[in-house]
DNA sequence: GTCTATAATTTGATAGAC
DNA sequence: GTCTATCAAATTATAGAC
């Protein structure tokens, strides 16, 4: 808290006036960021798109939160399994929210496999678990002004991810 | 330290017998994580393989280590910048020890895009820090006893690794 | 090698003046 | 809306008995 009034060019009492707990100041990061994220997902799957434009769109918007919602990254990277155990239900929302995105996420690769797009050997639920990992973790590392910004590693990613880093015959791969 | 005495089944008091400080517990469970994980990619390297077969297998040690190396790998997730930040020296050998296993992993992955086994048209650092970043934060929600052991990660990991999620003609959708 | 007791510091939070 | 002053609890660490 003294940290944060620190920032702020206030005293940590000066900060009670304003939020009435610690635990209120990371409601309202996180709340903010849950809301634009899945708002954003939303209109992404809603755009009519084939599974494989659609998965590569919510790749691009995962990166580009990393600069604009640092915080609440973070804090959900360092104390989401703190805030989870915590007695009262006052962050319940957040696994709402988790489990919101990973439907929309699980959708997605499911309706690529059924359509061809994407291979049916691997595991949804397992492949959006390393998506999102990949996508948050960067927050970690990733500073705003490096040699790549949020587009440019989303781009990377998602030509990974599809394509794959190997080169040669992928039906003699796929044992 | 109250929670680690507890579970070792004494009082924290105790504690300061074996180490002098929270920080030396921390030491030495970081440096016996490390110094395995750094033996075993050398043996791994040192084998003679391809870069695809030394990588996959690099991604196999990795996954490995989140069992017997539990509380390392967490304590490398969540306090990795907060110990490189202390002011005392006493944890530059983290940074040694990372620049070297990038080094490994990197000219790897060099290798085989040299070799033709990996195509050229990706970043090799960012490529790396990718790759880690899937292995180690599996840590966060990995439980032994689960769906999948560590074993089955990694092969999952590097089927979609090297392979890709898509399917389709590669040459048309490299750009 | 562990315990009891306690010191020293940090940290989240409050009361009331301005 | 911020500051001063301070509280209460938590946390790392120490001293000495057993």
């Amino acid at each position: 808290m003294r940290e944060i009034a620190e920032e702020a060019g206030i005293l940590s009492g000066s900060l009670y006036h304003h939020f009435d707990s610690k635990e209120s100041i990371v409601d309202e990061v996180l709340r903010t960021f849950l809301e634009d994220l899945v708002a954003r997902y939303r209109v992404a799957i809603q755009s009519g798109s084939d599974a494989r434009t659609v998965l590569a769109e919510m790749v691009r918007i995962g990166f580009s939160t990393l600069e604009p919602h640092r915080a609440a990254v973070t804090v959900m990277q360092n104390d989401w399994n703190y805030l989870r155990s915590l007695p009262d239900n006052r962050f319940d929302y957040l696994v709402k929210a988790e489990d919101e995105v990973e439907r929309m996420w699980i959708e997605q690769i499911k309706r690529g496999q059924a359509a061809g797009q994407f291979r049916g050997d691997v595991d949804p639920k397992l492949t959006y678990r390393m998506i999102r990992d990949t996508i948050w973790v960067a927050v970690r590392w990733f500073r705003p002004g490096g040699r790549l910004n949020p587009a440019g590693l989303a781009e990377h990613y998602v030509k990974v991810l599809f394509d794959g880093l190997g080169i040669g015959d992928r039906v003699s791969q796929q044992v």
